[in-house]
DNA sequence: CACCATGTTCCTTG
DNA sequence: CCAAGGAACATGGT
């Protein structure tokens, strides 16, 4: 978002191009061809993992919002419009000299007009709503494990595989332990390893150089983790469980260890999360 | 060839 | 009705 909205902003969209109609759902394709045509970018936000863009257009009265969603390998950036697609292009946006693209490898993510999706989502883990209160109120009573409950966007909007396992790291609570069961120093502590993780993770993502607007022939685009292409090292994401199986921990030397649960990997330490 | 991967949604089972 | 689990989606890397 941060990297998206100094570029989009005031660029009205002359033409739409979509090369793959399945990530655009569940609105018709025709209906956001029709909505897009010759509006204009107000504004780019967020909700959880999902990308808000407020455009204006001659033919509503009202602001008209599109969403977005990257899926796994979901990318969203400007070219110039000389410059060649990428390979899995799913949805263009002629901007004039410029091109809005939608890249997305295995097309899991999407674009929408439809915003039941938002409705259903819990507070922002770096509002005030996300209290410790609620938080402790919203586990209570559950027999799943803490990472999978984690995983769920109605508990808290936005953390997903990678950073369930950063964030039970960090608060040293076992992953497989009953929500229900977490005494309330440990709601404490993984409330605040949520906050800690997301909110490094953010400013990291966003201080990170990528090729995001027109300047380059080549683009980054949006990345999970790891470090965008060509960047310093300096940039890489430092990960603390996650990916490290089999590798010693940082806290106290046991091996990490890597196990499955509801169909995900999840990574911690036997040493420090007992 | 088999298996793995960052996310969400839908369907089935209990 | 709800909770929980698994499959599906599609492609590429190891």
């Amino acid at each position: 978002m941060r990297h998206l909205r100094p570029h989009l902003k005031g660029k009205r969209i002359r033409a739409v191009q979509i090369f793959r109609e399945r990530v655009i759902r569940p609105t018709p394709a025709n209906q956001l061809i029709q909505t897009l045509r010759e509006a204009t970018f107000r504004d780019v936000s967020r909700r959880g993992k999902f990308l808000l863009f407020e455009l204006r257009s001659p033919r509503s009265k009202t602001p008209v919002q599109l969403i977005g969603h990257l899926g796994m390998t979901g990318r969203m950036f400007l070219q110039r419009k000389s410059d060649p697609l990428p390979k899995h292009t799913a949805v263009v946006l002629e901007l004039g000299r410029e091109r809005f693209v939608y890249e997305d490898q295995r097309y899991f993510g999407r674009l929408s007009l439809d915003a039941n999706s938002l409705a259903r989502m819990g507070p922002e883990p770096l509002s005030p709503e996300f209290s410790v209160d609620y938080f402790a109120e919203a586990l209570a009573g559950s027999k799943r494990a803490i990472k999978v409950r984690l995983l769920d966007q109605d508990l808290v909007a936005g953390v997903g595989n990678i950073y369930a396992s950063e964030a039970l790291y960090r608060a040293r609570i076992k992953p497989s332990l009953a929500a229900g069961k977490l005494k309330r120093p440990q709601v404490h502590a993984l409330h605040r390893a949520i906050r800690d993780v997301l909110s490094e993770a953010v400013r990291f993502g966003s201080t990170i150089p990528l090729h995001y607007g027109a300047s380059s022939g080549r683009s980054d685009g949006l990345f999970y983790y790891g470090r965008a292409v060509d960047a310093p090292d300096f940039y890489e994401e430092r990960l603390r469980v996650y990916d490290r199986h089999g590798r010693s921990c940082r806290r106290c030397k046991t091996l990490i260890r890597k196990i499955v649960q509801a169909a995900r990997s999840t990574y911690y330490c036997p040493g420090c999360q007992g």
